[in-house]
DNA sequence: GTGGTCTAGACCACT
DNA sequence: GTGGTCTAGACCACC
């Protein structure tokens, strides 16, 4: 949680959501979990509230968690992440950024090599 | 675009360096050509000057141009793109847009071709 | 429903008054019918008692069921839901979404259409 | 600016957002037209500027309006609002409307006068 | 306990 | 001038 990628000109409560959206993404807080707090990871990060209250937003508006007042915030399940725009935007996030790093030098080969020691991709 | 994955939100002069860097990826402009002048680009894009000049800046810090005094900016040659901590960061961008496609449900059938579109990788 | 035109993060107790109400509007709960008790429902609906019983309270609020002491609850006759405020209040909304649908471009042919579906009313 | 239709238990911002963009479906603010600035209308509304921030995020996520740092919030166009998903909600919530002022004895006929005084829908 | 709202005020970046 | 972020702290409603 505290490796921030870009301490630069990202904004505190857009760096906490990425965080979490990772653990997510990891599965390392799984479908129907609850996640901390707001106030207990305030702390824990000795953040404002407000500020982890803003990243909480942003994923529930991304889809990926979902708030059931007077209870928490829980990670919403896989199939309910409808936001299919969602995937077009990655989509086309992530074919700009092969050409930029093909124009920087970056072989193909290199990126298949990349690609699959993510895990989670294994490109034949 | 790199830092800013879900922001709309992004200031001008962000969003005209990113389509000049789309330009030079592109070879629509090529190695050593001479870019626009402040000014003109500044009048045809109805922008104010500094907004063109801070959007120059940016790209001459990235490495993609370089300013020659009385003369203007060129596109920087490829070789000198040295920035390898720029093609690190891209990296770790894109295997994380590709854990989170994962997570949406892409498989890796869908990405083979989504990339293989993106003409300037042939993955075999 | 008609205060929380926008809000998905409404209370538990909201939720459930407009889904009870829903069967009543349906014909599902007929005028005089006994609801079901308030330890039955909150067990069908794992949920508090307390937050079934709000939920009736609401309702009771609103006119459309009473409460009988020692018996329970029961569907007020349609004749008894003198609440005529209550009928403004949701004239004025329904304008207000009209206005909002006719300038996103709905034309008043389309809505004709969607209102006879709604098979309460028939527009001659 | 000043009617608020609701007091009760609607959030001040909810409020701030609803009256605005009923002034943008009115036409009293046209497409591409700055709106008033955070502080301006914080300042005039007696309200803190976060509170009108906020129901300027609102319209911004439902489409109604787009920012431009450093030079203010405007109208989006009626054609990008391309949210048709918004559409469906509005219609499930008039059908819901409809259904409850039938129950609740308004005639069909009744109804096609309050339409046609609302003057954007002339149900011939 | 939980999240949601609102205030007052500071500081920053963008145009 | 504009909007964007963040803090510190208060108060409320919900479960």
């Amino acid at each position: 949680m505290n490796n921030f990628r870009d301490d630069k000109n990202v904004p505190l409560f857009h760096q906490i959501a990425e965080d979490i959206k990772a653990l997510i993404i990891n599965n390392t807080y799984n479908e129907g979990e609850l996640l901390p707090s707001i106030r207990n990871l305030a702390f824990e990060l000795r953040v404002n509230n407000n500020t982890v209250k803003k990243a909480y937003d942003k994923l529930e508006n991304e889809g990926y968690i979902y708030t059931v007042i007077g209870k928490g915030k829980f990670v919403q399940k896989k199939e309910f992440i409808i936001n299919n725009s969602r995937q077009e935007i990655i989509k086309s996030e992530l074919l700009f950024l092969l050409k930029e790093l093909s124009y920087l030098g970056v072989t193909s080969e290199e990126l298949k090599i990349l690609m699959n020691k993510g895990n989670d991709f294994k490109l034949s």
